[in-house]
RNA sequence: GUGAUGUUAGCUCAACUGGUUAGAGCAUCAGGUUGUGGACCUGAAGGUUGCCGGUUCAAGUCCGGUACAUCACCCCA
């Protein structure tokens, strides 16, 4: 028989504790604040008819997208993002969801994309999207959500830059695509891009200066006025009229959340998009959100320091002396569990206390708990401060208050 | 989809222009102390040098292909 060598797949990742700490360290953040701003659940399945998804994403998406048969010979494929499962939803259970329609979706998508920086083929997104009104207070409530959230994670250093559609009213996809390159390639390189897909020097410069000196309009003052008494806190916030997101399918407010010291790109973005919802239906619906780059997120609070040190799952170890001494342990074990305190027992009765200790130190446990044939006669335990090394032997009933 | 670079023990790396039996640190395990962790000491285990083929008396080393990784383009979160 062959060794299997134990891997992943291309693209796709392992969390070790570690790791998977963090991130639903986030993701409860998350969901936390989505909810305080009255954003309800939402969850796709993973699989959708091939139908549902294909011709959603232009050419490129098409190429990335997983698509297979399944056991029934359907043709199916892997959710690749949340607004096209969003969009079904909000067609196939219209009756029960009145509008408007706020919605979170925190899940994974896949892609078949090359890997590289920060771009891997399983990825979760972070999706907040009100469908079902275009009142400018819902856009502002999503601004609202989305700066509140990465305030609440730590990321209190952070920018603001807001555009809207109209900036580039009459100007072809493929033109805004180069233009939204500005802050990567400068002035030059946009001028040089857009020479190649075929217009005049003159023409592209008059353009680029023409997008350059463009004021905010109505819609956008409103929504500066509208966001300020929102927020406790005086971010900056900055109209940036280059800011074109890449999407062609924006109709309205476009955004993007910078943080400060982490310049890798945006770890938010979003904006009003009125004619996509609709798509599984005879009318249009209007629609504005935002997605979080959730790894970015992760990367930044990593770089910045921003975990809190102790996302820890086990506060106590009990270890367990002898075979004889086991029940003591267990009896201990049972009482800090139903007092909350997260417990574990050291599984091996035959391991010397060194390897239990060990263990502990290496698992980061704070509290180590012995109970040999001393604390047996007496009825109580030994409690040790894995931190400082303080131990004390005390009652059984008094040991939650040194733990908690 | 395109391009650049890389792949040697679980991890990080070494091995002069091709030349005996591919080394080290960390991690692991055992012991140094049978009721106390982080340090230290001793020892053990761990490799078909990513995979397939070619050149050569001889390949970890050179050549071709392929997989994977990193980075970039495209595109995007």
């Amino acid at each position: 028989m062959n060794k299997i060598i134990p891997r992943t797949l291309k693209g796709f990742r392992d969390f070790l504790p570690a790791e998977a700490r963090k991130r639903q360290y986030v993701i409860d953040t998350l969901r936390k604040v989505f909810e305080s701003y009255g954003f309800e659940p939402l969850e796709t399945p993973a699989l959708e008819y091939e139908e549902i998804l294909a011709g959603k994403y232009g050419e490129e998406g098409e190429r990335l997208m997983y698509k297979f048969e399944d056991k029934g010979r359907r043709k199916v494929a892997l959710r690749y993002d949340q607004t096209v499962p969003l969009a079904r939803v909000v067609a196939q259970y219209q009756n029960r969801l009145p509008l408007p329609f706020k919605r979170y979706q925190i899940q994974n998508v896949w892609r078949g994309e090359n890997p590289q920086a920060g771009r891997f083929r399983e990825f979760i997104q972070c999706d907040i999207d009100t469908v079902g009104t275009s009142s400018l207070l819902a856009d502002v409530e999503i601004i609202a959500c989305a700066l509140d959230s990465l305030y609440k994670l730590g990321l209190k250093r952070i920018k603001l830059l807001i555009n809207d559609r109209s900036t580039f009213e009459g100007i072809d996809n493929a033109i805004i695509s180069s233009i939204d390159k500005y802050k990567k390639v400068g002035k030059e390189g946009v001028l040089r891009e857009l020479t190649q897909k075929g217009m005049k020097q003159d023409e592209a410069e008059t353009l680029l200066n023409k997008i350059l000196l463009t004021k905010p309009n109505a819609r956008i003052t409103k929504i500066f006025d509208l966001i300020r008494p929102l927020l406790k806190t005086s971010l900056p916030i900055e109209f940036d009229p280059i800011l074109a997101r890449g999407l062609d399918y924006y109709t309205g407010l476009i955004f993007e959340i910078e943080i400060e010291g982490y310049d890798v790109g945006s770890v938010c973005g979003g904006g009003r998009y009125d004619n996509l919802i609709g798509m599984f239906g005879d009318k249009q619906i209007a629609a504005v959100g935002c997605s979080f780059g959730f790894d970015r997120v992760i990367e930044a609070m990593t770089d910045l320091n921003l975990f809190p040190d102790e996302l820890l799952t086990t506060k106590v170890l009990v270890t367990v002396f002898s075979e004889e001494l086991l029940e003591r342990s267990l009896e201990v074990i049972s009482n800090l569990r139903k007092k909350e305190i997260n417990t574990e027992v050291y599984p091996d009765a035959d391991a010397k206390m060194d390897k239990q200790l060990k263990y502990a130190d290496q698992k980061n446990i704070p509290y180590v708990v012995l109970i040999g044939p001393k604390e047996a006669e007496s009825d109580s335990a030994t409690i040790k401060n894995m931190k400082t090394g303080e131990q004390k032997t005390v009652k059984i009933e008094d040991m939650v208050k040194i733990v908690k």
